[in-house]
DNA sequence: TTGACATATTAGAATGCGGTGATATATAAT
DNA sequence: ATTATATATCACCGCATTCTAATATGTCAA
């Protein structure tokens, strides 16, 4: 079966999933989610986030720009170090929330085959 | 820099943030996060979904099925059909949420380099 | 300036993920 | 039973995302 077209498939539409989509993908890697819980407690550096992660300092980096881009984190640059905090209060109520309903579906979401966890090397 | 071990690399710090990471993926996709939507409007059949999406039988029925492993949605057989509905009220506050966050960094958002748009074929 | 420190960017390799087509299962009708 | 309809599952391909290491940029100290 395929369709033509309907308002479900408008430009708009798609556009505005497309968007949408990329800004849940921000929150959609394990690293990058414990990130903000990080930041959620307080502002870090860079280098107070690689301590606490365990992640090479290229690699969370990367994931940081990733964050700013989605309008999850600010950066403030303070001499040589710079701070990231959390840009906007609604993010910890999208986190809540998400743990919230991962409470009580969490042996299922386990379950999910479609999206694999990433062997670790 | 590398760190070693400390409170927030716990294994079940860890797991949560692969958990929700997880979660959060299931709306990650513009495709999956379409169907999500079409569902807050109302229930709808598989073959509904096929036609207003535009996108092939295979392909939704797949995601459909990471949606309900995620907890997202719910399905149901009724004679030859099956319906699929959203399982949790808060999933609605959870997109809503994600769009007015969105609403307010769309051209950041948009300019997000690290996550690519996947080129239609 | 030079060196040390902190962060950002880039390149390359490995792998995850989504799309499609073919096939399997389930239900209903004849 | 056979056929048609609706959905699910499987296998494969190609691109996207991630990791690591190397390098670049930026800031301060001496």
């Amino acid at each position: 079966m395929r369709a033509v077209s309907s308002a479900s498939s408008a430009p708009q539409v798609l556009q505005a999933a497309h968007l949408n989509a990329k800004f849940f993908q921000g929150l959609a890697d394990p690293t990058r989610l414990r990130i903000v819980r990080l930041l959620l407690e307080r502002p870090h550096t860079v280098g107070e986030l690689v301590e606490r992660l365990g992640v090479g300092q290229s690699g969370v980096s990367n994931h940081l720009a990733c964050l700013r881009w989605c309008g999850y984190v600010t950066s403030q640059r303070n001499g040589r170090s710079v701070t990231y905090r959390i840009a906007d209060r609604r993010v910890r109520l999208l986190v809540k929330l998400a743990e919230a309903i991962v409470a009580d579906n969490a042996s299922q979401i386990a379950s999910c085959m479609r999206i694999t966890d990433r062997a670790p090397r």
